[in-house]
DNA sequence: CGGGATCCTAGTGGATACTG
DNA sequence: CAGTATCCACTAGGATCCCG
């Protein structure tokens, strides 16, 4: 498994020591929609071979950002699921496709019900 | 210089093909407060080298992010700055911030004209 | 099905010295 | 000042095969 020190304080720098690798935002991309399985991350797309997956999904849940949950079954099932800290994530993901429809055409436009979800602790204060 | 291909259609993945490595996004930290000389990039905390910085630089330049402006003067001296592509990031940047600063205690809180600050086009649907 | 074990590449980053 | 030019190290990421 593979994690990043953070270089800095800043709190761009170190979120994106945290998510900001190849695949990290894709997975969490795959995770939106609900839980999903080790075989489901494989067949996206962008193609992640299953030695990155398993490294990424391990830090991930070293990073508290998704669980891994495991069903006493045969052949042996799992499930993972974003954590509220990874849901919390969503925004960004959000802006990042708003961002890419309009300057990279090529993009597909994401179904509205992403793009309208709405993660749980909006903010806060006061 | 170094580009990658964008491994989908998916506007997630393109985006971080283009801006999702180690330093672009936080080169931009440093440009969203205005125009930056190549020395000041290499005085930020995350201590960057010149080798890399140059090679981002150009790579966001070929992708315009960013706009590199030079002046005749003794000696040679450049600038680079934001174009509206890239500027258009910030919201990502905000949102990044707001995560960190919820669930990465250690990072500091950004400045409050940054985090109210508005990118131009904000969304000119309908 | 959900990985682990291996081996390998190439992208990323770093140190140092030099130049227009 | 703002880079180039080398050379080098590390590791994220990939290919392939194997296993409980």
């Amino acid at each position: 498994m593979t994690r990043r020190e953070p270089r800095s304080a800043c709190p761009i720098a170190t979120t994106l020591d945290m998510v900001g690798d190849r695949w990290t935002m894709v997975i969490m991309r795959d995770l939106i929609c609900g839980k999903k399985r080790f075989s489901q991350f494989l067949a996206s797309p962008e193609r992640i071979t299953t030695n990155v997956l398993t490294d990424r999904l391990a830090a991930m849940e070293e990073d508290g950002l998704v669980i891994r949950r495991s069903y006493q079954e045969r052949p042996k099932r799992y499930e993972y699921v974003l954590t509220e800290k990874g849901e919390a994530l969503l925004p960004v993901l959000q802006d990042i496709c708003r961002w890419a429809n309009r300057y990279m055409p090529d993009t597909w436009t994401p179904p509205d019900h992403f793009m309208r979800k709405r993660t749980g602790g909006g903010d806060a204060s006061s």
